[in-house]
DNA sequence: TATGAATGAGCATTCATTCAT
DNA sequence: AATGAATGAATGCTCATTCAT
């Protein structure tokens, strides 16, 4: 009676518990445990706990950016939809109990050489950086330069918002950041 | 001819080992050993590595809080001192190689019923919080809301630009953070 | 286009570890990956791990006969036979890099009770010593007797020469066997 | 109660076990129960089970050579004592049930790279043959040349007859190479 | 106060083999 | 005849902590 298959079952049990207690507070047995596993079946999927993070973080990169997206798309302007954005932090991370960023979270405490992990986690705040940019340059009230500018504050404000909540435990530092996007888009 | 005590000595070890290699990544025999200093006596003087850890938060906020102060001490005015506030985080940041915010770092990756270290971590970002205001609270240009708002969202600012330079090891991200606080202050 | 049957691929794959690793270090996946096999097919035509090495042992032993046979047959005596066969000695051990021989190796790190291998073991050096033993019997020189023990000593030889430059990764101490059968051989 | 230290304990259980097992038969879990030792306390005393083995060698090297010499001690020429090492073989082996040589059979089921422990055991072959060499030298009537390469022989004598007195279990090999041996010794 | 020795529970990973199709 | 998926048991090793002196 089994309906999902050995691989979607680690990688499901992994991601939720990579991101509900950390990459270093989980360990392989509780995976296999609560995915109700062989170990060597999971060795046959993944070669390794570091490549079962890399699949948790490519799957929740592709997951997050498409759930940001959808969130605001009913918005009109990329200005709000850049405004809406924290809305969705806040939709977000009130539903995990401000557990945070799991990309942000894997990265600071790997050892120096762990180039895989840290590598997807480069380029999901690379691609999120893309993203909010292509929003910004199409506003035509700001130049290429300045487009490109007030995205990366938006992002480091989006950063900000995600750590500092889960830090606090609280709404508050990201509707300290939903303001600060607001007046830097509206400000000229 | 050890000039420094037990005491001293494993904290001044861990201190420089749980921030460049992460807390997680640290084991005790690696600070007593690079502290010369035996196992049982390390246990004498701290009865867990987790309250190593909070001797060694504790003893960071205070220096870190104090280089901040001193770093933007010749700054004539408060708002002057704040935008000067992210020199210090370029300052700092590069030195260490964009090792990031060691209480963010040791916040992240911790059993979720660690209140003991998590506590240091909020002490910290809360004192944080109220120096920033404090710096803002005396600009005559803002209400007492509107300080404290904006003393919030430069806040943001600065826990977004460590993160994301330490993710992108690079200084975009601090600079980014930098004119955005520009902005806030001066736009009204 | 695979031209060799599943079993033969297997073992000759399986050989060829078996004999340049050793037995304890070659694994079944890397036997079943080499050979381009399925595991389960793998076990259609082997029960076990060990009926490989049975298999393989089996292999060895007429292929090794042979190629010493055929080495020493342009000899005119026995007797130049039995000096010859040292210098195939030297020719196969030079070419495999010292790896010793393949029976010896696997023999001495077994769990006490593997018959099955032991046993093919026993059979070869068997054989061996009939071989010796027949080129000298009919070298006149000898009496049945002298004949037996001689032959014995010259197989202490080429065993001590084998597993010697082994050790010693030279060719040095098949030379010392030569010389030491060839004193054996004309000092009556 | 316990009479010995946990290196000892551990030394002396390993040794029993590579020995009379195999080293990649024997694991830790066996040696630290046989030894009544904790795990960790095991690891505190040696780094590896490689550093085991390595341990385990050398000790083993100084009592085998030690109770070659004493064995042989009562013979009156260096050539009857070297004639009486086969009569060391023999008793020894046939003690340990003819086990082999410890140091033959941990080489040669050891992954290529193992240098540590490979080098322990030409370490002691190149004692045993400067011993031979040196029990044959004050020989009169050799020349220095043919003393190195009497004794190169009867090293092959020596290796060879524990070699394949362990494969055959059975006392021959070793008769045989003792017969060879005194050939050697007495016609010229 | 100081310490070397010891520990149980846990780690990630690999093993040869069998099952279901 | 052939195979991809699954498995329990074992591997060597490290962890933070405590004991006995």
């Amino acid at each position: 009676m089994k309906r999902l298959s050995v691989h979607e079952r680690v990688l499901e049990t992994a991601s939720k518990l990579f991101y509900t207690q950390g990459y270093n507070q989980t360990g392989i047995n509780q995976i296999i445990q609560e995915a109700k596993v062989a170990k060597a079946s999971m060795y046959q999927h993944f070669r390794s706990k570091e490549d079962i993070a890399v699949a948790y973080l490519s799957a929740r990169h592709i997951m997050w950016i498409e759930d940001l997206i959808n969130f605001v798309s009913n918005e009109k302007s990329n200005t709000q939809k850049l405004i809406k954005s924290f809305d969705y932090l806040i939709h977000w991370l009130e539903e995990v109990d401000f557990r945070g960023c799991g990309f942000q979270n894997i990265f600071v405490d790997l050892p120096t050489d762990n180039y895989k992990i840290k590598g997807q986690v480069q380029y999901h705040k690379n691609e999120l950086r893309k993203l909010v940019q292509s929003l910004i340059k199409t506003e035509s009230q700001f130049s290429t330069k300045q487009g490109e500018q007030i995205g990366d504050e938006i992002l480091i404000l989006m950063e900000g918002s995600i750590i500092l909540s889960q830090i606090q435990k609280s709404i508050w530092p990201i509707q300290a950041g939903k303001r600060a996007c607001q007046k830097l888009l509206t400000n000229k």
